[in-house]
DNA sequence: GCCAACGTTGGC
DNA sequence: GCCAACGTTGGC
């Protein structure tokens, strides 16, 4: 099993959305970037576990854990004119953007946040892609011995 | 709101 | 294929 960490905007869609979505489950749509597109599209595994990351924020940090609960298809919401990601390059009988399904599981009992993470960037979490400079993916893989640590943090 | 970092686009 | 211009991300 894989594990991941995956940035959304709390002010746009943030793990309270998450949760009051029926079967507290989601589409991740709106992925324009091609790194992203061929994790969701090949790498994340159903049962995969997930970091939900509030981005953007007063408080950047590690909210909660979710999880893949349906594995790469593709976005429609590229097909769509109207819709905010539309990409007129991508067409349904070849699509180019893919997204996964995931559903919450729990909010952690505090954000761990960026900050706090930093901390151990040289030590515990060295190499962790979060804290790479420069680092701009919305969706990152998480090793299984930063997970442990992390969430050792809670 | 600023700005560094970086991906994408498009002219050549 | 190069690379300047431009747009986006996201911490601060």
């Amino acid at each position: 099993m894989n594990h991941w960490l995956m940035k959304s905007e709390p002010d746009s869609f943030g793990i309270e959305h998450l949760m009051k979505m029926p079967k507290k489950t989601e589409h991740w749509d709106g992925v324009r970037n091609y790194q992203v597109r061929n994790m969701m599209r090949d790498q994340m595994k159903k049962g995969d576990l997930v970091f939900f990351y509030h981005s953007n924020c007063a408080e950047p940090g590690i909210v909660g854990i979710a999880q893949v609960v349906r594995e790469g298809y593709p976005d429609h919401t590229a097909f769509d004119p109207d819709a905010k990601y539309h990409d007129p390059k991508s067409d349904p009988d070849n699509p180019r953007w893919y997204m996964v399904d995931i559903r919450h599981k729990r909010k952690l009992k505090r954000t761990i946040s960026l900050r706090e993470l930093k901390q151990y960037a040289d030590a515990e979490l060295a190499d962790f892609a979060l804290l790479r400079k420069g680092n701009r993916l919305s969706i990152m893989p998480v090793s299984e011995d930063h997970w442990e640590f992390i969430l050792g943090l809670e």
